[in-house]
DNA sequence: CTTAAATAGGACTAAAATGGTCCTCTTTTA
DNA sequence: TAAAAGAGGACCATTTTAGTCCTATTTAAG
């Protein structure tokens, strides 16, 4: 597990879609039809993209979305922190909550090390990358673990 | 979000109290006592672990669990592969799911490039290191961001 | 040899998150 | 002024998650 949302996901592909299209204006009708999403589901993600600022939305006939910043400026921590509220990987370490156990909290801030660390790690993957490496890719498992390309070295 | 479900982190809670009294067995009423964690769910933690062999287990009056291996060899990555099964970051990447959008899977290879590094990062962080870090620790938010201390340089 | 203290293994339920649809309103252009 | 878009929510169904409980089975102690 440990895993992201689906929307989170499709959120990824209609961004991906707009930085194909690095022309004009894209309807989120269009949006779907291409991307196989249903329209619903793709207007309501590309609602919560402009809302957080990842695109910008022209209303009005012949209105429709782009992305607000190059494909190089997006990063995959700034979708999940759009679609499913910032990166935390526990409760804890997010805004309003507060611990009951002690021995709970004793670990947090190793939990917290970890979050930093993958935040990093998803700060410095852009939506360009994932467009990069958009060609099919060879994709196993071993082990019960997903095994895909080694990873870009930084 | 992107996070560790709580009984995870129950988990590693449960496995951090099992490093500390490293003397000999542990009941499970003894852990639920010691952490604040209701008793049933730390012994459906228990066995969960002793499923997949990260503790052992002693049956009959007397018994109760004790880690399978050192701290320093039980990973976070284990932790959570077993309590919420293999890690990965979509569903797609993950064994018996098959995608049904082509788009989709265009950007999966970069989820999984993504997926594999934190990965890493999971795999290489020990219990051991969760409880050194065991004090309370200065924690704090940035722009709704959770902020703790740097990261430990390896 | 019987009883008490443990774990093993599931079944079950309540609550929360998630995914997805739909409706009404506003804006803009032809 | 009508049609084509987005804005903003309300709403529901399904799934996941957390948590409890029940019935074995095992072992040690009296």
């Amino acid at each position: 597990m440990l895993r992201i949302s689906r929307l989170t996901d499709y959120g990824t592909v209609v961004l991906a879609h707009l930085a194909r299209d690095k022309a004009g204006l894209v309807s989120a009708a269009e949006v779907a039809t291409a991307t196989g999403i249903a329209a619903p589901t793709v207007s309501k993600l590309l609602k919560s993209l402009a809302k957080v600022g990842l695109v910008t939305s022209t209303r009005g006939s012949h209105g429709g979305y782009r992305l607000a910043r190059d494909a190089q400026e997006i990063s995959a921590a700034d979708v999940i922190d759009a679609l499913e509220g910032p990166v935390s990987i526990t409760e804890c370490s997010s805004s309003h909550s507060h611990c009951h156990f002690e021995a709970w909290c004793n670990v947090g801030s190793a939990w917290q090390r970890i979050n930093v660390a993958i935040r990093r790690t998803l700060d410095e993957i852009s939506l360009a990358d994932l467009l990069r490496s958009s060609r099919p890719v060879s994709r196993f498992e071993f082990a019960g673990l997903p095994i895909s390309v080694e990873q870009t070295k930084r």
